[in-house]
DNA sequence: TTTCAAAATGGTAACGTTTTCATCATAATC
DNA sequence: GATTATGATGAAAACGTTACCATTTTGAAA
């Protein structure tokens, strides 16, 4: 492209170690000790690098220390979510952000966003970024089934993060996840236990992990009460609250008694079809969702709670032990839900499970 | 190149400028040049240096460039606001993020996301981040009224942007935002053309400029149309949904038959509280908000449309403009919104104003 | 032919750190 | 007193670019 003309503010020249060293009366090299809190310095030397740093006002030029070094103390997130994903769920992407920045901020690291909002993005993030090694490590928040990033990124040794089950690459890159099927196994024997024995369910989108592990988790609940599994009781979905409605209105006509939804988005389009329709919940149907939205309260939905905000934070502590060398890059926690239980269930109690 | 051991992290050290320089027999000054665009390379020159970076398959280090340029062609995007309100409306952060994110990559910068979860990351941030150059420039998404960071961030000749009215700093940084009061002004006086005469209004947090500006359109409308201010038509709330519940309930004390809500989150509640007291609306009353927040469709509220997505692509575009100098860094930009006409006011048809 | 500006190129100095290696003191051990 | 460790320090070499300046080549005008 065309050169940049050069920055009309005139920045006043920074201090360098060269400027410290100079007026502490030492070499750049024991000032860097100092700094870095290295051994080999006499405690009377440290006391006046120390004083002389703090009398100028001095910090270390990151772009230097990030030259020599080759560390940049930057990890990247990656969100390759299509746009409307990220619009669709607006209470998962900003709490889990929230957690990895909490992690990242406590060990002094950086975030660098990468949300991808075009295909060519996805080619420019790895030309650009990647090759060049601005990042120390990546988060990849992906339930695709197939990611192409993931073999690249370990083919280029790049420290690797994921917020979901990484499928074939699970022996190879950190993880952080919620177990999706017993949750979905609690929720659906949660149904059975009010008393329902008609028990449907709308499955998320079925190429991504989460809605594969939640309709195995209905169907083990299934299979553990002695129930048959009925086809007619299923419904595809794809998390959005649109087939939660249309999913709703189908499986009434299969004379269902409860449903499991597998997020609480469809959960909120089933019971938006059923206030229509006039059909009581509990009354008729009892609902259970997944996710625990905040709005979820206000709904009076019966559903499971994942830490999301933990999540966030325990997956970036993963990605940081293996940058800074402490773990080899195959560590993965699955983090603990439970069933929040409110009205749409028929259960009158709150409890955990 | 030869990767046998998965986890033994070598890294087949890259090329740089003096491998692709030695192969092509020129200088490394010169493939600089082949790779920055510049002039001052014959044709062939040209052409030999790019089959050779081709052929080797060479990227260049950006850390290196970092340094020579002190450029980094990163911008942070600092997000001051407490968790809670993060959390309370998840709507704006996220869109906001995708509209900064594609003007950014279509520019070729990459983001670095500072959300401040708490007091120390703020002082931390300062430190670590700015005193480095670490960006080259800020994105500010703050709405309080007096951010520390503003003056700090002038005083360093840091490129500074801000998605609301900088209030004093005004002259001197970039800015986007809507006409709040302007807008606001046209949502109270369609109240008044569906009829309306005792209208109320519920405000947004005070210490906040778009609660501040919104409670001026709302007075300003009704001094346009003759209508005297009552105190006790106002109630302060704090744009969460909780503030809507209440200010409504207080609102019906005062026999409104109309309210402005500062925000679609707290017009929610106060439909909610309509709900739970039977009060019909738009019969009895009428509500209209402000955001045109996803759900808002769903709930077949009349509320301003603000577009928060080109919002955040132009902030992105004022501040990278000052960035590569093409600006001086103090421009600004008004974006237009509309009303959305819904169930909730009375009115039947949908237009535009 | 001479002259001269512009084009093309190379050499090398930044940029500001961290790292490595060599050199001294100094204290501990024999 | 000789010999080792070892603690403290500095000089200089990376790290990989870009930026500046000097030099050579080229082509056209005088």
């Amino acid at each position: 492209m065309s050169k940049l003309k050069p920055n009309a503010n005139h920045k006043a020249k920074d201090l360098n170690l060269e400027d410290i060293a100079r007026e502490a009366g030492v070499s750049r090299a024991t000032v860097s000790r100092v700094i870095n809190n290295e051994a080999y310095v006499s405690e009377e030397t440290r006391q006046r690098v120390q004083e002389v740093i703090e009398k100028l006002g001095y910090t270390p030029n990151i772009r230097g220390r990030i030259l020599a070094t080759g560390r940049t103390n930057i990890i990247g997130v990656v969100i390759p979510q299509s746009l409307a994903t990220v619009f669709d769920d607006q209470f998962y992407f900003p709490t889990l952000l929230n957690g990895v920045a909490q992690a990242a901020n406590q060990r002094n690291y950086a975030m660098l966003l990468w949300i991808q909002e075009s295909s060519t993005d996805e080619e420019r993030f790895y030309e650009r970024i990647l090759k060049n090694h601005l990042m120390d490590g990546v988060l990849l928040a992906s339930t695709q089934q197939d990611n192409p990033f993931i073999p690249r990124l370990l083919d280029m040794g790049i420290p690797l993060a994921m917020v979901e089950h990484p499928h074939q690459w699970a022996d190879r890159v950190n993880f952080v996840t919620v177990d999706n099927q017993a949750a979905a196994c609690v929720a659906t024997k949660h149904l059975y236990q009010q008393g329902r024995r008609k028990i449907g369910h709308i499955t998320g989108a079925l190429n991504n992990i989460d809605g594969i592990k939640r309709l195995e988790g209905y169907k083990q609940a299934l299979a553990e009460l002695g129930i048959p599994y009925r086809d007619e009781f299923v419904f595809e979905g794809n998390f959005e609250s649109r087939s939660g409605y249309k999913g709703m209105r189908a499986l009434l006509e299969a004379h269902v008694d409860a449903v499991f939804c597998a997020n609480d988005q469809m959960a909120v389009g089933a019971l938006k079809a059923l206030d229509e329709l006039g059909v009581r919940v509990p009354g008729d149907i009892a609902i259970v969702g997944f996710d625990d939205l905040p709005t979820s309260e206000r709904n009076k939905l019966t559903t499971i709670h994942q830490p999301i905000h933990t999540k966030g934070a325990q997956v970036t502590h993963l990605l940081l032990d293996q940058i800074e060398g402490v773990s080899d890059g195959a560590r993965h926690a699955l983090l603990e839900t439970h069933l929040v239980i409110r009205e749409t269930c028929g259960a009158s109690i709150t409890r955990r499970a």
